[in-house]
DNA sequence: AGCCATGCACCG
DNA sequence: CGGTGCATGGCT
């Protein structure tokens, strides 16, 4: 039993706003989705934890999650999920705009399969045979 | 909520 | 010293 999650690439996302590439954001409002991902303690002050991603041609990327949860420590104003460690799998595959990074999980915990879906792919699979399905803006789940 | 941006640390 | 990522602030 596997699931797939989607997110369309920003341009901050692959680097060319000039943004360091801090990562894209998880929503933290779907359950599914985080549960989708390793669950990271809110108690802690900014958890992460390290994804193995294979990618279609065998190769391990690690990609760091990570929870920037000050605001519940009264650290700063932060409380969003983030995946970092990125860049160079993008790179390495001409991520541009428009394109999407497909997850999907194993049956290891930590470990998923990723893919990059060009822009022409993802736009076919963009209208969606189950209205409600769509996480926000960049992120839905895929089947 | 989500995307854009940056000062600094670290490391080759 | 240039590239990368951390952690955070800013803007919409």
């Amino acid at each position: 039993m596997t699931t797939s999650y989607r997110k369309r690439l920003t341009a901050n996302d692959t680097g060319e706003t000039g943004g360091h590439q801090a990562g894209i954001c998880v929503p933290r409002d779907d359950d599914a989705l985080l549960s989708f991902f390793p669950t990271l303690d809110p108690a802690v002050f900014n958890p992460d934890a390290w994804l193995l991603c294979e990618d279609d041609s065998g190769v391990e990327w690690r990609m760091r999650y990570i929870y920037y949860n000050g605001r519940l420590h009264g650290r700063n104003t932060r409380n969003e999920y983030r995946i970092t460690h990125m860049t160079k799998y993008l790179r390495r595959w001409g991520a541009k705009v428009g394109d999407s990074i497909v997850f999907t999980n194993k049956s290891t915990p930590f470990h998923y399969g990723i893919r990059l879906e060009r822009e022409a792919d993802s736009m076919s699979a963009e209208e969606d045979p189950l209205p409600g399905l769509i996480i926000l803006r960049g992120w839905k789940r895929v089947f």
